[in-house]
DNA sequence: AGAGTATCTGAACAATGCTCAGATTATGAA
DNA sequence: TTCATAATCTGAGCATTGTTCAGATACTCT
């Protein structure tokens, strides 16, 4: 019974709400030991239950894993969601400054947070953030940022109509890829960079 | 003994090449089941061996996997060299369908090797690329194709610095989100269109 | 209050990565 | 060639893992 699923008091027999404290405890773990070094025995001790009670709530340890997954995946969403707040307003600057947040958030969560973040984007979660309201959300900070950008004239509208695909393409490449470390984390500054200069293009 | 081993002749009870014929069968096991779902054991009893022999080649299974990983890296630069193949000379369309095909190769061998690729660039491989020839080959590749794109003034100078750290990022995360569902295969088209337009700018 | 359901336990099973003592084969110096 | 030494492989075995299942415990609803 660890510190991240304290908050879910247990009342004798019967576990509070065991579902939520597995999720928290494994993502706790994942967090920690990477996705492969955890086991559902360790996860069940630390909450302080028999292994076998997990399969009450869960099919099997992957479906916990993914619901891990998939609140990570919302998480990252909250994050940038907050990185944007600290530029309000509709002038240029702040829609530059705005647009500049959501990618370094993206980054800056995966440095953070490399085995929750690897957890979210590897074969456990695959296909399975799909019709995900977390994806819609995610998906829909992408293109208002885009569409801000290009209301301010950031944007040339022979870039636009794919302008998604490139931007989400580059920052989710370039945080794999400095999580491998095949790029350093600096990489993210002089990519951010140009993936402006290159929207703007001749306009 | 599978297909995969079966160039390395044993004789008798020393095996021929036990480190290759681990390593081939392995990446054979790995590219049909993913490497979550192959074991130790496995790899041994269809090379012909017995579990234990593995551990006087590799310190351990994640060391065989590695291997795995490191042949695989090598084996996408040596697909990005045979799509440029295709097109030869130096005229500016020559370039520019070359640069297209070496990206294009990246995309497609992710696509047609999901579980090799993602072992390549996955936690068992992190780190593992650094002063490897083929790491310094693939960065050749990408490097020779974006100099021969600017001298036939298809990239503009001011995004000229940064742009390998663009392209590998673009491709990379494309590749990534493929594969994890959350692009359609198709967007790789649209990105590269966006690439090419994006890089050669207002000139 | 009592029947029925949801939840949890404990023991058990097969599979896995890994270790180690000992058997087998290669190697290289005298 | 001979023989000691090193390299390679086997087989048994250990601890750990995910998962199953019968049975115990607690909640719920009539």
């Amino acid at each position: 019974m660890t510190l991240a699923a304290e908050k879910v008091q247990k009342s004798g027999y019967h576990h509070g709400d065991l579902e939520a404290a597995l999720i928290a405890q494994a993502r706790e773990l994942v967090s920690l030991e990477g996705v492969d070094h955890i086991s559902l025995r360790d996860i069940a001790a630390k909450v302080g239950v028999s292994p076998s009670a997990v399969y009450h709530h869960f099919p099997d340890k992957n479906s916990l894993l993914s619901a891990v997954g998939n609140a990570v995946f919302d998480d990252l969403a909250t994050e940038q969601e907050r990185a944007m707040k600290n530029f309000p307003g509709k002038s240029a600057t702040a829609v530059r400054k705005r647009f500049r947040a959501v990618g370094l958030a993206y980054f800056t969560f995966a440095m953070e947070n490399p085995h929750l973040f690897r957890l979210c984007f590897g074969p456990l979660c695959a296909g399975s953030h799909e019709d995900e309201k977390a994806n819609n959300r995610a998906w829909q900070i992408l293109v208002t940022g885009i569409d801000e950008m290009f209301a301010v004239g950031e944007i040339s509208s022979k870039v636009r109509p794919n302008a998604e695909i490139l931007i989400w393409s580059a920052v989710h490449g370039a945080s794999m890829l400095a999580l491998d470390g095949l790029l350093p984390e600096e990489a993210i500054y002089v990519l951010l960079d140009s993936i402006e200069l290159t929207l703007k293009g001749s306009k």
